[in-house]
DNA sequence: CACAATTCAGTTGTGTGCAACTGAATGACG
DNA sequence: CGTCATTCAGTTGCACACAACTGAATTGTG
């Protein structure tokens, strides 16, 4: 049984492709529900995110969505301009950037408490289901960065002082 | 155990993350593999069909990946200033145009036949693994495209005068 | 205290992904 | 035969993602 090159390149396309278009499956239910709260995909993350912790530094933000200021920063310029949240510099650390929630951006979660009723009612997903789909997805997002670590090109790594 | 909204939405946010985070994993961890062959994951994912196919109409493409000219146009402009695709209009059909491998192209495959092993390594994961992952991403987007045909929105449609 | 290394947000450039549109070619139908 | 709808690739505009860089603030070290 050596499954032989040209067997793993089509397994590979499997894999690939079903990736990639659950990925965009999702965002595509999402983009239809979320046009009601005026919000995208990632947008809504970070609002997710603003709801649990309402201040936060845009470093930390990053952190929970494991994103960069590159992205950050223009996503959350939209947000200001569309009023659901205020980014001051911080007095302690003039480096750092808090984001915290307007009235209208902590308002809006009151109706975004439907979306995840309307995603489970398109997918017919109970919450038993979410929750195994969602850890072996975290197994797999922790494989994926375990091996990006161990071999993030060919050879020049050094990472860790 | 009614799972309030407030739960729902903590849930959401798990789920929503979870797939963002391992589709950005898989696509970090394939953009180190696929550097050394000059391909990015998408144009990858064109490179496999192509393989396979050898010769297609835009239009197939779009269907095997599930991606539309919007996107494919401009992709397979790059594959072709790399010299790695030849598209040229059907003489059968003037609107269609044949997506072609050139010999590089083609030649390209036998490099990219380690791609997969590598990413395997990467992972750990054998064939078994996965196959049972791809066959729950496949369920993931037939569900949701069938919630997406469903539910295409609520409100201002209004598609063809 | 001075000065180099680090941390942080932001910007730039490239490559998707998708909606909406354009324009050319084909097909359907009276 | 002529007109109208449909099909197809391409373009435009917007919003991520990410690498690479900038510039300002802070920290670590001597």
């Amino acid at each position: 049984m050596n499954t032989p090159d040209d067997d793993w390149l089509r397994l590979d396309q499997q894999i690939c492709f079903s990736l990639h278009a659950a990925s965009r499956a999702f965002n595509g239910v999402y983009r239809g529900i979320l046009k009601d709260l005026g919000l995208t995909y990632p947008q809504y993350l970070v609002m997710l995110v603003l709801w649990e912790h309402d201040e936060l530094p845009v470093k930390k933000l990053g952190e929970h969505l494991r994103l960069d200021s590159g992205t950050l920063s223009p996503l959350l310029k939209r947000l200001e301009a569309a009023g659901l949240v205020r980014r001051e510099r911080s007095s302690r650390d003039e480096r750092s950037v808090e984001v915290r929630l307007t009235e209208e951006g902590v308002a809006l979660r009151g109706r975004a408490l439907q979306v995840p009723r309307r995603i489970a009612a398109s997918t017919g997903f109970g919450p038993e289901e979410v929750r195994v789909l969602r850890a072996r997805l975290d197994d797999l997002t922790n494989a994926l960065d375990a091996a990006a670590l161990a071999e993030p090109d060919g050879s020049s790594a050094d990472e860790r002082p």
